[in-house]
Parts: structure tokens; C-alpha cells; sequence
DNA sequence: GCTTTTACATACTAACCGGTATGGCCAGAC
DNA sequence: GTCTGGCCATACCGGTTAGTATGTAAAAGC
């Protein structure tokens, strides 16, 4: 299964780079040193090699970075700007430069395909509900005002990240990065009671 | 030019179903009724009738959307809030199925191609530049906080606009689309004195 | 120990795509 | 009248792509 493994983690990558119907497999065997045999072995066809893109490494981006870290959080504004701080500003030069891997992906197939759009919007979900039962849980410590609705501003602040990382991957400056998180900053500080 | 106009028009639509990439030109061409020979006299390449497409019918979007029904409003906000309840219900089966024209077209060639980025980050840069400054008309009418810096808050709305598109478009579904303009009108409402 | 199945590599194909070469038609110059 | 250049259609090409057919070495099953 290592294989299986290699050519996802492959693949993950060529499409982060060059989005789902550009990235060629000759490219991702290339880089992995393997050849179709291997591919259509584990793979029935570029399709399901997509599907399981999403359900595993994009997957486990979108765990790792936006819903372990506020898992059991009782200050869920702040652990927002932690990852915001920290994280993103060590890994800015890839999110600068290629984007979210979700937001890209979801946005490339999402018209094209349904199964594609099915699963990123999956992942959509699990977000929203992982960053809304984090707000509410924040309202229960009394970081967060407890007058929102937690599901419409888990929705808005995943969609104001989404659109910072497309405005951030567009201008590849970080100029204009730093003034969408400066503006998404102020409306979490508005978000406290 | 009426034909060099129909091939812009055609190339819009299918780039807007089908992104730049896999909007392939005999599908151009069949909706015109045009061939080759017709694309390649008025247009030297793909590219450059993608370019074109940019510089002429994206252009005009942005334009016609979000930019001249600001100009000269006293309100800027109240102008934002009107243009998505007015013209964007109007239009939302469209923009809801295929998102935003240029958001789909910088999110997927600004990493693949350098003409495609300055071109979209070119339409990015005027929009900023429009909101920015409709704000600051704002805050000397005494319809926006005077403490707010226009430029960031200007790239912060744009970049929620657009997360919000592509949120709405990913979901398919009205409810996240109406969540997150939700979360944006009441951070418009937070930009009030 | 023989057979079967797994896990790949190699070589090839059919389809499609952007791009080109050529030629025809028609309006205007002279 | 003819000559020319803009405008567009037709036919074709080379390259690239996802996908397949076949072969093979090793592991697993009994």
C-alpha cells in the first residue's frame, strides 16, 4: 500500500500545482519513478485517482490545519489568529503562491464534475460544522458573543479565508493578503461579547 | 467586428462553464457557428483570445456589477447591500451554478500562466481601487466610520465576496450562499459610525 | 511444489487538441 | 476588367493525453 500512498501523495501535489484536468499522469508518475501498471493498478481511472486525492491528503490538510487546532479550544477567535500567525505565515510561500488545495480544487471541478463537487463540498461541510460547534463552544467559555448564529459565521469566515487565499494567490503579493486577514481580524474581534 | 465580438461573447461562456483550460475551441466555434479560420484571423492564438476575453467582456462585468453602480453613491454600503439583493437574485441561477467570471478565471490561471494574472490581477487592483474609494466618499458623506482604513477594508470585502461565490457555488446551495452574505452585511453594518 | 493472484513494467492505441496551409469569395482600388 | 487584400471555410498535421493489452516476477494459497 505504499505505493498507493506515493502516487496520492504525488498526485496531490501536481494538482495543487496545476489543478485536476492540467496535471498530466505522465507528470505524477514521473515524479514518483512509477508507470501506468502501477497507476491503473491501484486506480480505475484519472477520475477515482481525484476522488481519492479529496478523501485522503486534501482531507487530512483541511483536519490538520483548520479543525485539529481548534478542537476543544475554549478561545476559538484566537485560535483562529494562531494558525493565521503562526502556521500560515511558515508556510506562505506555497499557500501564496499555489492557493488552498481545497479552494482550488473545489473550484476547478465543482461545475465540471458532480462526484467532485460531492466530496469537496463534503469536506466544506465537516469544516463549517467543526469551526461552528468550536464558536459555540467558545460561547459556552464566554469568548464569543453569544447574539451570532455559529453556523452563518462559520460559513462567513471559511468563505472570507477562501476568498483571501484566491485574492493572496492573484495579486502574489503579500501586501494585499496581509489587508483581507487585517479585515478578517477585526470581524472576529467583533464576534467577542 | 461583429464576428470577432461573437467569438468574445462564445469564449466567455464556455470559459465561464468549463475554465480557459478545458474550453476547448471547436466547442467555441459550434456554438458561433464560425471555424478556424475565422478564430485565427481576428485572434493570433488561444491565449491571446483569452487575454481578450479578459480585456473585453470580464472587463465589462466587473465594471457593470460592482463598480459604476457605486460611483458617486453617498452610501457606499447601502450600495453593496442593494447590488446583492437586487441583481444578484436577479442573476443567481448563473452565478450560483458557475461562480464569479473572473474569480473562476484568476483562480485558474494565475499560477499557470504570467499574462493571465497581471491581466486579472489588473481587474482585482481596479475594483480595490473603485471600493476604496466609493468607501472614502462614504466617510465624508458620514455614512462610514471615519476610523476604518478604505484600502484593506476595500480588499477584505472583496475577497468575502468572492469566498462567498465560491462557497455558494461549490454547496450548490442557496442556504451557504445567503449564510455567508449574512456574515458579510453584518460586517458592512460594523463599518457604519 | 504447483498454481493462482498480486503488483507492477513496457509498449501501444485511439481520440482529441491547438495550430497551420491552402483556397475561395467578395468588396474596393485603379 | 483586373488586381489586391480582408475575411472566412476546409482539410489537414503533430503532439499530447487518458487508457489498454500484454508480459513478468514475486508472493500467497493449498
Amino acid at each position: 500500500m505504499a505505493t498507493r500512498r506515493r502516487l496520492l501523495a504525488a498526485a496531490f501535489q501536481a494538482i495543487h500545482r496545476d489543478g485536476f484536468q492540467a496535471a498530466g499522469l505522465n507528470a505524477i508518475l514521473a515524479q514518483t519513478g512509477l508507470t501506468k501498471g502501477a497507476l491503473y493498478h491501484h486506480f480505475p481511472s484519472k477520475m477515482a485517482l481525484g476522488y481519492a486525492v479529496i478523501d485522503g491528503p486534501v482531507r487530512d490538510y483541511v483536519e490538520d490545519w483548520w479543525l485539529k487546532p481548534l478542537e476543544g479550544a475554549d478561545d476559538p477567535l484566537e485560535g483562529l489568529a494562531k494558525i493565521i500567525r503562526s502556521r500560515l505565515r511558515r508556510d506562505v510561500p506555497a499557500m501564496l503562491k499555489l492557493g488552498c488545495p481545497l479552494n482550488n480544487l473545489a473550484q476547478e471541478m465543482a461545475p465540471v464534475d458532480e462526484g467532485f463537487r460531492q466530496r469537496t463540498e463534503a469536506l466544506y461541510r465537516d469544516w463549517r460544522r467543526g469551526l461552528a460547534r468550536a464558536l459555540r463552544h467558545g460561547q459556552h467559555a464566554g469568548t464569543v458573543d453569544t447574539g451570532i448564529e455559529v453556523e452563518a459565521t462559520a460559513a462567513f469566515i471559511i468563505a472570507a479565508l477562501q476568498g483571501a487565499f484566491s485574492q493572496a494567490k492573484n495579486a502574489q503579493d503579500l501586501g494585499v493578503f496581509r489587508e483581507c486577514l487585517e479585515g478578517l481580524n477585526e470581524y472576529l474581534n467583533g464576534l467577542r461579547p
